[in-house]
DNA sequence: CTGAAAGCGCTAACAA
DNA sequence: TTGTTAGCGCTTTCAG
């Protein structure tokens, strides 16, 4: 077993003939300490590339300068901007990040929560797995006084603030903007799981409806795999909604794996977009515009939402007094319009 | 400052009327415990929710179970991929990662990786910044027994375990496939700085022009911007690609950001693709069958070099007898044909 | 201005 | 079989 052995304070101590608690006092720069000493150790600290021991230091102080974030995969592109904007303001403030995966198990998601815990992060950020219905593991935590913070998905189940986007007028406005395109059967695939982002968005999308004066069709609703990876689910729901007497003229997808998978199963299937079939889509992917065809979508601003979930829990965490009123914030979706779905002529 | 107040192994001492050591060594089945004392032990700390302090747990014991990852950013499917593959072989073994983001950045790195070592991670996988010419932030921690091993970019400069793909074959054969589909004039795009892995790629590229009889044209390569941001650098290199007297049939470019903004900035210059101008491009996004046109590439198995760098690098992290010999693997690319370089006509 | 001592939570010799 | 003690590296009273 190989280790890493640095210099530490007593070794610094010992050089020097000091005591281990003078040279911690210089090196913080301590008012009880004379120049002449600081300067002693500050030399002697640079010269052999003293470092401290952040383990050591977090053990003593009971808090590490480290954040846990969890989230179902880094390996997808509205996550991995998070997770920028995230490091982004973190790494400002001097804490680091640490990324567990929940591959959207409830199980690993307990796991992992409970292990950055008593890693003893300073606060956790957190977008729930699918699978997860309770959250009795953040809780608890949240009540031993631990700063959680939601972003993405959220749950009413749990007070602290969070973070999301428009997630029903993003959906109610696209749906609208469909209709108003002459679109008449539109489609809509969302998660077989329960998110509350799914939710909204499905909700934000009958309202546009029944608002326009159109019927849901509940023969238009598919509600497919959780992350879209099952590409086989997804033909089929597909295969389903163009055996329909009335197809739809336009698919409505409410998430980017969703959206991209149906994009390629409609080449193989060999249906011409939007000719066929139009496509609108949450969308994150920054090649939306070489897509084949360019792909109207809505976006998050998933590089902000971490930057602001950032934002609040340090706060959070710096707070001396833990404040009672949580806010949530609410990010705008932005619609992006280009060519798969350019109307009814 | 709000912190979690955890149960400790005092506290159950204290509530079982026995002593710390006797708690620790029932807790971790010592054989010196008794069954009875085990159990009443066990049950306590389930039933309270004991969890051990992982921070005192590293302080003591001199090493973290956390690896530390340092990679330019996850924003960026081949490196999110190749955490992915990390992740997944270092979670069945136990250990728990530690990401940090270069962008590119020699200072950052440093920074990062020293941090890194002060928090007791127990080894380290890195993929050095475009920036970095000097290693010896990191030479410096090998020598103190840190294990460190390098994936994707990798130097000469140091000898441990290091994990790449077949850059310059993979180079040298796609380039051949585009002489032997007829194409003349072959431009690369390439990066501004010095990595090893551009420099192999554009010297399989040189190396099969002229093993195919054809001569390597200065001016049909461009050094472009570290990671392809820069969409201004590279529109202005297309404009002088196009502006030569014999501008080039076909680009090969060198990574996935700018092979991705290439076709970005060629539909914006409005030439059609591979009409005008074919393409070909190492590219790892999972979306090159959905582009415009489907994109031909080649991809590197990231998943893979996640995996197998994580492999060695527990190894080395569990080896008593530190070993003199270090290997390198190198994975195999894949040239996946589609529709962006059909060949002339 | 400097040092001795205690303690963060845990482990491991060594005693009992 | 259990307990005592020391110590990982650092910070922080409290004395000197």
């Amino acid at each position: 077993m190989s280790s890493y052995k640095a210099l530490t304070m007593n070794d610094i101590a010992k050089a020097l003939n000091l005591s281990a608690s003078t040279v911690s006092k210089a090196l913080s720069d301590s008012y009880e300490i004379s120049e002449k000493t600081k300067q002693l150790v500050n030399d002697y600290a640079k010269k052999n590339n003293y470092r401290p021991n952040l383990i050591a230091q977090s053990l003593k102080q009971g808090h590490s300068n480290s954040i846990g974030v969890v989230v179902s995969s880094v390996d997808n592109p509205f996550f991995s901007q998070i997770i920028n904007g995230i490091e982004s303001v973190a790494y400002d403030e001097g804490y680091n990040i640490i990324i567990s995966q929940t591959h959207e198990s409830y199980d690993l998601e307990v796991k992992n929560v409970n292990h950055l815990a008593h890693r003893s992060v300073d606060g956790m950020l957190v977008a729930i797995s699918t699978e997860t219905q309770n959250i009795d593991h953040l809780k608890k935590l949240q009540q031993h006084g631990l700063p959680i913070i939601f972003f993405d998905r959220v749950t009413d189940d749990m007070d602290t603030h969070k973070v999301t986007v428009e997630n029903f007028k993003g959906a109610y406005d696209s749906t609208a903007y469909l209709v108003n395109l002459g679109y008449k059967r539109i489609a809509h695939i969302t998660s077989a799981d329960e998110t509350s982002v799914m939710r909204e968005r499905l909700a934000g999308y009958e309202k546009a409806l029944t608002d326009k004066g159109l019927t849901v069709d509940q023969s238009l609703i598919k509600h497919c795999a959780g992350t879209g990876r099952d590409r086989e689910k997804l033909r089929e729901a597909l295969n389903e909604l163009f055996a329909l007497p009335e197809p739809p003229d336009v698919i409505f997808s409410a998430f980017d794996k969703v959206t991209t998978v149906t994009l390629s199963l409609l080449h193989e299937m060999k249906k011409r977009v939007p000719q066929d079939v139009a496509l609108l889509g949450f969308s994150n992917t920054i090649l939306a515009d070489i897509l084949n065809p360019p792909l109207t979508s809505i976006t998050q601003p998933g590089f902000e939402m971490g930057k602001e979930a950032t934002r609040m829990l340090i706060h959070l965490i710096k707070d001396e007094h833990p404040l009672t009123k949580f806010e949530t914030i609410v990010l705008p979706t932005e619609l992006c319009v280009r060519d798969s779905c350019p109307g009814k002529k």
